[in-house]
DNA sequence: GTGTGTGCAAAAGGTTTGCAAGAAA
DNA sequence: TTTCTTGCAAACCTTTTGCACACAC
């Protein structure tokens, strides 16, 4: 469990002031065992519930994006009206339960490694992404 | 290179009618050689662009999501403000050009098969989407 | 004190909706 | 004539921005 002390080394050896709010910020994505994988309004509400402070949503997209920049948390491409976040910054994979839309952690040992074997694009690679969409079998496929 | 008649038994077959709006957005969609990646806006501007006539955007965005549904588009998991569709609906993975946010497709056989060797989540996989980011060696990595 | 961060409200950008008028069957 | 479609404007939702005030250093 982190200590309030290791997000304030955190966010100082980043250049980032360690401000009541990112702390806050800091204690709901970081203080827990498993990934986190976040909308912004999840994470307003999370902070409302779990907190008796409110954090001004303009803060809260601030310090998201600092945080994105700083390497601590990676954005999921997957189509929805809502960025996603995750606060597992490793390469992986993912997951996506179509009945309830939720995110699941893909560790890149559970895919046997992706050999691209022609690069039209004549670029280098910066990442390769799986998004595994997944549904129970008696639902609807969309 | 299709004919008018073909877009109207294509529309007709699945229960749209064959109005003078869907026939120009099939043209631009369906009338090329190449697979076509856009957003909304895209389709749009290349209506009034090719054609001369005025298509409200509420019927883009309805006539789109009639052809998403009966499955002559296909729309495409990349994290972007705006969503993008993609008239190839074979099952493909895509490039994504850093550099111009160009979208390239990347055919299934340029990709060895991905086995995944754990699915967690007891479900039925019902896709597998695989999103090759690539940008110029000295370009900046995001 | 200086510079950065916060919070509010307004604005922006993409998408959806309600409804009246128009076109297809 | 009945039903589906169109088009406009308004509404909606997420995200960004401007600016005054507050806080960290």
């Amino acid at each position: 469990m982190s200590k309030n002390s290791e997000f304030i080394d955190k966010l100082r050896s980043s250049g980032l002031r360690p401000t009541k709010q990112r702390l806050k910020i800091c204690e709901v994505l970081f203080n827990r065992d498993k990934t986190f994988h976040f909308t912004i309004n999840d994470l307003s509400k999370n902070i409302s519930e779990k907190l008796d402070q409110k954090i001004s949503l303009a803060t809260v997209y601030n310090t998201v994006h600092a945080f994105k920049n700083k390497g601590y948390l990676k954005e999921i491409s997957i189509n929805s009206s809502e960025s996603y976040f995750d606060t597992n910054t490793t390469h992986h994979h993912h997951f996506l339960d179509e009945d309830t839309n939720e995110l699941i952690d893909c560790e890149n040992d559970a895919i046997e490694n992706i050999n691209v074997k022609k690069n039209f694009t004549g670029k280098k690679i910066k990442s390769i992404e799986v998004l595994i969409k997944v549904a129970s079998d008696n639902q609807n496929q969309k």
